[in-house]
DNA sequence: CCCTGATTCGC
DNA sequence: GCGAATCAGG
């Protein structure tokens, strides 16, 4: 199979879809998974939520964490004609990175003090008397889940079940064939004895058990639910 | 194990 | 340019 322009772009579109790299693949047909990705990054589309890639940027050298930060990275990601070297297979994380540029306000850094300021927590939390958390303005707030009933009491049979043959009343001798639809206040099984042999009575085993048709006559599986790309 | 995307590297 | 092999996290 070829790059044609219809794959590629139905590639571009599912990629910036969201769809995975699996799931354009099959649908492309006669790609594997990898071939979708190196096809995407060669088409530079990439960027996205990667499990293997949280985040990293341009690591900072330190020792000067000006705000104006337009350094050139001297990244080199394809030009390195060092020959066969084992030496290092594989760049080493440039720097790990302690804590991130946090936006502390002008006011809390007096002159002279090069002090970084450290502020881990960008959110501002507080813990009121009952133990809750303080929230301010614009925090979201978290759904409350719908109070818990203040007293279980025992599940009474609906009268409509009254005299009526209940789930709990099944047995291997009465037939449990469904009368009304599960849920329904009046649900319950047939009751009848068993045709012997048989979960059913000898009416429910007629309509249970049915001979098997001739080819013809079946009746075609329905059709998948199948129709244009896939909507995750 | 399965899944995911990223990267490498021989073709 | 292509994609299998490989890596690495979930």
């Amino acid at each position: 199979m070829s790059w044609t322009d219809e794959r590629i772009e139905k590639l571009t579109k599912m990629w910036e879809g969201g769809s995975t790299a699996s799931q354009i693949a099959d649908e492309l047909g006669g790609v594997s998974r990898n071939a979708v990705i190196g096809k995407a990054h060669r088409l530079g589309l990439k960027a996205r939520p990667s499990p293997v890639k949280p985040n990293e940027k341009e690591a900072a050298p330190a020792a000067a964490p000006k705000p104006a930060r337009a350094e050139p990275a001297p990244s080199a990601p394809r030009a390195a004609p060092a020959p066969k070297a084992e030496a290092a297979p594989r760049p080493a994380a440039p720097a790990p990175r302690p804590a991130a540029p946090a936006p502390a306000p002008a006011a809390a850094a007096p002159a002279g003090t090069d002090a970084p300021a450290p502020a881990p927590q960008p959110r501002i939390v507080s813990v009121g008397p009952g133990g809750f958390l303080r929230q301010g303005p614009g925090d979201q707030q978290a759904p409350i889940p719908p109070a818990p009933p203040r007293r279980l009491v025992p599940a009474k049979p609906s009268p409509e079940i009254a005299g009526k043959t209940s789930l709990l009343d099944l047995n291997d001798r009465i037939c449990r064939w469904p009368m009304g639809h599960p849920g329904e206040p009046d649900f319950h099984f047939c009751g009848e004895k068993v045709n012997p042999g048989f979960p059913y009575c000898v009416e429910h085993c007629g309509r249970a058990y049915q001979a098997q048709l001739p080819r013809g006559a079946r009746r075609a599986p329905p059709p998948l639910p199948f129709g244009g790309p896939r909507v995750r």
